[in-house]
DNA sequence: CGGATGATCAACT
DNA sequence: GTTGATCATCCGC
């Protein structure tokens, strides 16, 4: 029987969230059996203009962002959207942004619409993959380290890309958006990424 | 390709 | 009343 993957623990949120954003580039993120590896996050801390938990602000939105390190904060965007952020404590947090699909593709497919055998936009956007996923605000605050989500490690080291974070007015410059080098899967692409 | 636009609503001012 | 950590679609090059 082969050894199952390691789980992370929640002490491996709490840490710099740009430290915990590169980190979970790679690592394994499924929920109720689909999902996949991740190839695209973003970060967020208190000192960012960009961020909802923005000055320590504490607001019915952003509460589980200043909650206990390696659960879902999960808010709804633009009249139709879902995002899903890993808070890392103190009002930090990493959107994952983009997932290569690797489990549960029927299920995303079918949630997503998608007839296509084409999978490279199946998880590329953090409203598309809540979408494929199923994630809604129903799992607002729920632990990312136990079921129905799993999140495992990655097993090899991961070439990672660095550039500014896409939809925002404030903090356009900040260069805190990671994405795994030649990755299919990117919900763009990034600037500085020649060839594959 | 890239840029503009509409959909649609909770949080915030 | 305005804004937004988005996406699909349409339009022009």
């Amino acid at each position: 029987m082969a050894i199952p993957p390691a789980p992370l623990t929640q002490a491996f949120f709490e840490r710099d969230v740009d430290v915990v954003a590169r980190a979970l580039i790679g690592a394994e993120l499924t929920f109720d059996g689909a999902g996949g590896r991740i190839v695209e996050t973003e970060s967020y801390d208190p000192a960012d203009p960009a961020s909802h938990s923005y000055g320590e602000r504490l607001t019915p939105r952003n509460r589980v962002m200043f909650g206990p390190a390696g659960h879902a904060y999960v808010y709804f965007i633009y009249g139709m959207y879902w995002c899903l952020n890993v808070t890392c404590g103190k009002g930090r947090a990493v959107l994952i942004r983009a997932l290569e699909p690797t489990v549960g593709l029927d299920e995303m497919r079918k949630r997503r619409k998608s007839a296509s055998d084409d999978d490279r936009r199946l998880c590329a956007g953090p409203g598309r993959l809540c979408q494929a996923l199923g994630i809604t605000g129903a799992q607002d605050g729920l632990s990312l380290l136990a079921p129905p989500f799993a999140l495992t490690r990655r097993r090899a080291r991961a070439a990672i890309v660095t550039g500014p974070r896409i939809g925002l007015t404030k903090g356009v410059e900040a260069m805190r958006r990671y994405g795994m080098k030649g990755s299919a899967y990117l919900s763009k692409g990034f600037k500085n990424e020649s060839g594959a």
